[in-house]
DNA sequence: TTGAAAGCGCTAACAA
DNA sequence: TTGTTAGCGCTTTCAA
């Protein structure tokens, strides 16, 4: 049967083998205590505040001689400034919290390592969050425990739901509250320092569709993501945009709601062949690798008998048997712009504007969409 | 051409179209603090120590009044106790480090999500960090930044690699020396509280080419990994017990070292052709992938003209035209021991117990192998 | 040019 | 049952 990919058996209780048990030995003794700034100024018979100095990078009055002396003393001691202090006395931290989806999900997955990248070697360290549900509790739950972390910026990169509108007036009430730049991915109407990193999806489902029609497709099923995601009315609200530029009247029968699941692309494949449609635009990639597995089953090729066009970009997307024809996100340079933002924001003191950006998408022809067949 | 998954390109400079800036009036007025314990004792009349007496969990002297009374001043004046805070005075964070390789990995990621089940809601958060590069310095830089994190504990999620003894034994040290818990994928050898939750890819090796060769092939090429790894190593070796096992000798010459890519996979395929080899055990999917890429490009057909088998078990493997036969690797089992050892690890006081569990393939056969042809 | 001391938010030992 | 105080590691102001 068809792999579940999104209902991994989290808690699943399998045996491994435990094949050894064995004392540590450095645990066994004294655990010897991280150098502190006291041990340092102690090494080198200085006040604590002139260690504190000398190993700031501000200009201070601290000779060179001394300076070079708590340097070396500070290596030779291992010592490292403990960030709970800093942040206790700076009043902030060099911590950024991250809200994901789940990173199983290859362009969340680029996204996070952009972002790792562009953050990697300025001290900054990321603290991420997987938030599932969609419970407000587990939001809320979530907001506090991430209020309680200090962090210095937030990233929210979960889609936005447009169902309850209610609960995401509290979250932005919540996550407002935090007092810390956020960035967040789709317009969350947040009125704090930050920016909102959007993706165009609209103008994806404008090309997937207009390509199809422009191949001679009258009937195109639109195989959609769960229906309270704000981009999957997007990407609906292309399709029908492009329908309309072709003349073709809007059926709501061809839509069909799936959950971005592989599984449900498959179950669309029946319903979606039942209307009798020549071609299909599915939201994302991986509901598109359901319809070529149900078309296989039903023999039924891609795409001779059925055109397809998917959405992502995922990088197994090139290597089907019809490659498959796709509208690129650029996760990677999201990324990349969510951790250049972060470092911008954190670095000046007195920002408190809020950007949006709006990334563009490209339509990628590969095998999986050709002409229609009369 | 075939898509760069490996290499990804992070920096490329898009210009997005920004399309928005604004003032967000919540940050230009002044910022108002968090509560701290100091509002709550006041707001309520107490002192600040019978605050935090009231709202730990602690047994304690403080009347169910107070308690009440505290709880709800802490409530209304949305008091959350400041991590840095509790994390100077009781030397001790409620942070956990993890170091990953690359979480667009398939494995990776659903390991790091299980962890983040596991972790949820016990008010431990997670510190993740990417290492990607292999040099020593970015190693102990790495360390250094991990060490001022003040974390708890350790997650060492980066496969163990051989070539260097010096620098691992670097690493060890340094590791060993933050003097917490750590947790390593494959043994390490780390002499410190912890665990090695290792997978049998030995055991894994094995069972993919035992299933070849009973399907009648003898000249089986063995697809690896990059050689400085210890996983592949092992892989390599149960290729070679299996081979021994059933009389066939072992010749370096259908061994072709990739580096998990697609592309390498792609590329080894002309290779192992060369060397006429009937059947392909790939270390991992997606070089498998590169392979099925490859296969089609030169008009070859899995599993009639090559039979293949993976390792991974990735959520693609079973959509390919023709389902992928391969080892599967408990991803999500793994990352939940890892969890909840992590829990385990940082509730108990005295441990100094190191495990080592091993988790044991099992073979999944699907459509890419078949008996030879003769 | 340097040291001493206060204080960041919190806990725990000690007083009351 | 509660309050006072010292101190976690660090920065910064003030005094020397």
């Amino acid at each position: 049967m068809l792999q579940k990919y999104n209902s991994l058996p989290y808690n699943q209780d399998t045996a491994p083998c435990l094949c050894r048990v064995r004392q540590s030995a450095s645990a066994k003794g004294v655990r010897k205590m991280r150098a502190t700034i006291k041990d340092v100024a102690k090494e080198c018979g200085v006040s604590v505040s002139a260690v504190s100095m000398a190993l700031s990078d501000k200009p201070s009055r601290i000779s060179e001689d001394t300076r070079q002396k708590v340097r070396e003393a500070a290596a030779r001691l291992n010592y490292h400034p403990n960030r709970a202090a800093l942040s206790l006395v700076n009043r902030k931290s060099r911590m950024i919290g991250i809200v994901m989806n789940d990173v199983r999900n290859t362009h969340i997955a680029a996204l996070f390592m952009a972002v790792n990248r562009e953050l990697s070697g300025t001290g900054y360290s990321l603290i991420s969050h997987i938030l599932e549900e969609r419970t407000q509790d587990a939001g809320l739950k979530l907001i506090n425990q991430i209020a309680s972390e200090n962090v210095a910026a937030l990233v929210w990169a979960r889609p936005l739901e447009t169902d309850k509108q209610e609960e995401l007036s509290n979250l932005r009430k919540n996550v407002e509250g935090l007092g810390i730049p956020v960035i967040t991915m789709d317009d969350y109407g947040f009125d704090c320092p930050g920016a909102d990193v959007c993706f165009d999806y609209r103008q994806g489902g404008f090309l997937a569709t207009r390509h199809l029609l422009e191949l001679g497709h009258r009937r195109i099923g639109c195989l959609a993501g769960d229906q309270f995601y704000y981009v999957t009315q997007e990407r609906i609200e292309g399709y029908r945009q492009a329908l309309e530029e072709f003349g073709v009247p809007y059926d709501e029968k061809l839509v069909y709601y799936g959950d971005y699941s592989m599984d449900s692309g498959y179950e669309a494949f029946s319903y979606l062949m039942g209307q009798r449609v020549s071609a299909i635009f599915s939201s994302n990639d991986e509901m598109a690798f359901g319809i070529y597995r149900a078309a296989r089953n039903y023999r039924i090729r891609i795409p001779k008998d059925i055109s397809l066009v998917g959405f992502d970009n995922v990088p197994f997307a090139d290597i089907m048997e019809t490659p498959l024809t796709t509208v690129r996100v650029p996760s990677v340079e999201m990324g990349s712009f969510i951790g250049r933002a972060l470092i911008e924001l954190l670095g000046e003191s007195e920002n408190t504007e809020r950007k949006k950006v709006f990334y563009k998408p490209d339509l990628l022809r590969r095998g999986s969409a050709v002409e229609r067949e009369l």
